[in-house]
DNA sequence: GCGGCGTCATGAATCGTTTCAACGATAGGC
DNA sequence: GCCTATCGTTGAAACGATTCATGACGCCGC
């Protein structure tokens, strides 16, 4: 039933050595022989078993990606950046979701190893970094995304959040509020603990600026409404003349939240700023002004870091106890910069 | 470097075919050799090589997802009940992203084929079946994802469009709308193709209704808010008195158009209802009338019938040629049915 | 005491590919 | 005409887990 190379090999008249070079040096074999090959190859319908050239090879062609959430179109597309650059170097990439959950990480980790992934991209679920450097040191490099290791044990892709939440502050301060909330969901999160971090720097540096903090549960649609309201709740005169939502869904449900009634003018009353400018930041009733980062070019930097890690790993495995020193540690650590997206909801 | 079964074998002092038991058969070794076995492994980290488990196998334990858009929400949750559903079977999923692309598409099949997965799991690119038809002639299992085949020839999970259509129209004229606009994305897309034929159906049994058609190049937010502006452009009289978009993306963007500069009221002057019901649907100023689709029971389904299908064909390939008669074909196709979500944009 | 049975453990054979030392043939240099 | 290089090809070893025929051992009943 199934046609490996030795049936190959038989209906071309060559060797099974000759077959495999055709397959992956066609430069070693004759054009006349190569061309007879892969003729048999095509007639027979042969597939090359993966299993028995990773088994041999020790390694497969595929890398491990660990995301938080595939419903956030934010990590969706980091998603997409990898898949592209993975597919140009001609791996596979094995996908998962942890859906923030420590265990489920852990289990597509353990799946990770088992296929013998060429390196792992991860978006960790909890701040124990301690089972990814176990799994580095184990022989399988690790590429953090959108989080950093405290130490330079692990490379990472990343955006400078504090920088994000600065630049998102400052706006707002430069359109003239004065009175400003940071809607965040668990301040734990770290993206939501650095983006209210920049958003107190940016205070900072205006004395006649208050910020004032409210802690939603989670960072979606649902709890943007919920904010809203409350805010709505209040007598005009204690309420904010500005909102910074830590990501475009609260963003987006606090803004239907005022809509709805029509009390409160965006931006007029209350000007409103979210984070990571998805598509649908700029397909809101009031387009959303937000703070945009870079998520395809995230995964693919991502992969490209992993791929650098992984040579890395690889000529680091065979050269002796005395071999060259290690490369710039400051090179494993990719930081994107947020860039700050004008719109209408603060005025713009 | 690695550990291996020999490793384990040696520091538990027994053979290699007994590391292999405990881990594949536990009831057929004493506890006490399981015991100090799994000592063993955990005290030299093993982690078993999959590669050479399934090439002795000659089957992974993988299945192949390949989706039309990772980015659109549809198909985000279609993966995440997929991936689901075959998490607990304990089989993992390779995903692939075929951005409608023939070619990319036929790269993740043969990606697939190479890793020797148990099934593919498609949403097809092109109306063209053949390729995956041969696949499956060739012993991998596919399930169709969103599509049915013309034949009974491949197994589908599919949802209703004309269905969706019909219910989405009758309910147009259900609440008084007599001049309906589609607004759809290219005609040969089979989803749009149908849900239209859905609504020409509905206003066939209304004589007194009019149905016009605006095809727009592609189903997204952009898209839809150049329809609406075209629908402003006209007059308030040549205006349609009601809309229906062929996906939420499209309703979304016609509803920006619209309320943008407050001309026309929604669902007061135009009633509007999209399709696919994605959480946005919800969040929008004027919520958003929709047909939902269950992404997720989409996915898991497609996953259950494709372990029915892995197992039919294994059972096929092993019993004589006068085996048993095929099972019922109709069991091989799973269609949901289409719920109307009645909302604001069409005065719910 | 012996035959028979059930329970565990053994280790060589196996899966399909890649790799590599070795070989024959052809061409070129002297 | 001989020696050496180069090129193309060969075929067997190796990768690491699983399988299965075989055998060791202990126990029971007669």
């Amino acid at each position: 039933m199934a046609v490996g190379v030795k049936d190959v090999a038989a209906a071309a008249s060559v060797s099974v050595g000759t077959v495999s070079n055709v397959l992956n040096n066609p430069d070693k074999v004759a054009p006349a022989t190569v061309e007879r090959v892969q003729k048999a190859i095509a007639e027979l319908g042969f597939v090359r078993n993966d299993a028995a050239r990773q088994l041999r090879a020790g390694r497969s062609r595929s890398i491990g990606l660990v995301v938080l959430d595939v419903g956030n179109p934010f990590f969706a597309d980091v998603a997409r950046g990898a898949e592209a650059r993975a597919a140009e170097a001609g791996l596979a990439v094995l996908f998962g979701s942890s859906d923030e959950r420590a265990d489920r990480e852990g289990a597509y980790v353990d799946l990770f190893r088992e296929q013998r992934v060429n390196g792992v991209l991860v978006t960790p679920a909890t701040a124990d970094l301690t089972a990814l450097t176990r799994l580095q040191d184990a022989g399988i490099p690790v590429v953090l995304v959108d989080r950093e290791a405290d130490d330079d044990a692990l490379a990472s892709v990343a955006v400078d959040d504090v920088e994000g939440g600065f630049l998102a502050t400052r706006h707002l301060i430069d359109a003239g509020r004065r009175r400003i909330t940071f809607v965040g969901g668990p301040l734990s999160t770290r993206q939501v603990h650095d983006r209210l971090e920049g958003a107190r720097r940016a205070v900072a540096e205006h004395p006649d600026v208050a910020l004032d903090v409210m802690e939603m549960p989670a960072l979606t649609v649902l709890q943007g409404r919920e904010a809203g309201n409350l805010l709505r709740a209040r007598d005009a005169a204690s309420r904010p003349d500005a909102v910074f939502a830590a990501n475009d869904l609260l963003a987006v449900g606090v803004l239907q939240s005022f809509a709805l009634l029509g009390e409160i003018r965006v931006p007029e009353d209350i000007a409103l700023i979210g984070y990571d400018d998805i598509d649908f930041a700029a397909a809101t009733v009031v387009p959303l002004s937000s703070i945009r980062q870079p998520a395809r070019e995230i995964g693919a930097s991502a992969v490209d870091l992993l791929l650098a890690e992984i040579a890395r790993a690889g000529a680091g495995g065979e050269r002796g106890p005395g071999g060259a020193p290690e490369p710039d540690a400051g090179a494993r650590r990719i930081r994107f910069r947020p860039e700050l997206i004008v719109r209408a909801s603060t005025g713009g």
